[in-house]
DNA sequence: CCAGATGCTATAGCACCGTTAAAGCTATAT
DNA sequence: ATATAGCTTTAACGGTGCTATAGCATCTGG
């Protein structure tokens, strides 16, 4: 009886010790940037000593994958809110931009999901985002409006661009990105692998 | 008199040594991958010691940048030999799948210059391969066949797109990527990005 | 021909990194 | 009260990039 609670005690504690050493990593992150964490500045910041860390986290790749998973769930559920549209190229732009517009608020995490592919580790939540685009993809493809043989071709050609476009604006922050880029990175990859509607009834046009 | 053949003598000896010491590397590199390299593992593979390689690049940065730049010389040489037509559109596919297949040919040395945008850094041939695009386009955008504002909009899209497929690829290859892929995305882009030239008077058609 | 300057190489060490074995400690369960 | 389980720490290992110092040739000016 007195074991549930003692055992929510432990699990609270367990989690409150976790979460302190996230923070204390997101807060290391975002401020030193990718090459400025590491495992000791962490130990010294959260106030915990290193092998408690390795304790409650295993490995660095795998406390970086918690850390970016959290992020990138966000993204997840940014993502699934912006398909509710009938077209489903729009919701694919709508797509788009959302991961655009992420990456580009948040460089330091997505530097550090480049270093984990780079590893061959990629945390579940980037993984399910890029999944969430086979719903319109695989929509445009049923409609015959998708230039590519299939799905999968379809995504891994959208998600190259958009990786490209976020990784390379994230690492070379110094270059003078026109600030018209999205729109023509996205006109471009929309123009190119979707076929546009043929003419129909007029719809809403806004 | 005996000076300049001493001179030649010792940057001989000099150019002897830097060329060893960057074999070794290149061949470290492609071995056991990007990383797997480790400046001691090149001293102990080169025969020379850490200071002596310290003596000759400096950094470790900037001997992988002289590595990347002799590969990526390659490229450059490549790309200058496909400017050669009168259709623009056909230089820019040429030179994009040469890119490509480049970046597809050489994993590794990809994955370094990923590493090296990382912190900072881009090697000089690099930055060539990627301003050889700006002939081509150059070319669409007085022709009123680019989509892009600008040509330097037109060049940023159209290298992040290329960037991030490479990228993608060689740092997951474990993924079952379509044969088709380069093609597609080469359609893509260029469909996106390029509008195709309006109806002419019949031209060679292979 | 010889002293001195020049430049390449080696020894040994710095501070940092990720990681872990072993022991200590505290709070729970019996 | 004792044992058990889990969180935490001390201390260390092997590795990293990098460098101050010294040795060693070789070439140069006298």
């Amino acid at each position: 009886m007195s074991m549930s609670t003692s055992n929510a005690r432990r699990e609270r504690q367990r989690g409150e010790a976790r979460r302190s050493i996230l923070d204390a990593a997101e807060a290391l992150v975002v401020e030193r940037g990718v090459e400025g964490f590491s495992m000791r500045r962490l130990a010294a910041r959260c106030g915990y000593t290193l092998p408690t860390i390795y304790h409650h986290f295993g490995d660095k790749p795998r406390l970086l994958e918690a850390l970016l998973d959290a992020r990138f769930r966000e993204l997840v559920e940014v993502l699934v809110g912006v398909t509710a549209s009938d077209d489903a190229s729009r919701d694919l732009r709508g797509m788009l931009a959302a991961v655009v517009e992420f990456g580009f608020d948040n460089p330091s995490h997505y530097q550090l999901l480049v270093s984990a592919l780079q590893e061959g580790n990629e945390p579940p939540a980037a993984e399910e985002a890029r999944a969430l685009f086979e719903a319109p993809i695989l929509a445009l493809l049923a409609d015959g409006r998708l230039r590519a043989p299939d799905v999968e071709v379809g995504v891994q050609v959208i998600w190259s661009f958009i990786h490209g476009l976020i990784s390379l604006r994230t690492s070379r922050a110094d270059w003078d990105w026109h600030p018209q880029l999205i729109d023509t990175a996205l006109d471009g990859i929309l123009g190119g692998v979707v076929i546009q509607s043929p003419a129909r009834p007029a719809e809403i046009r806004s």
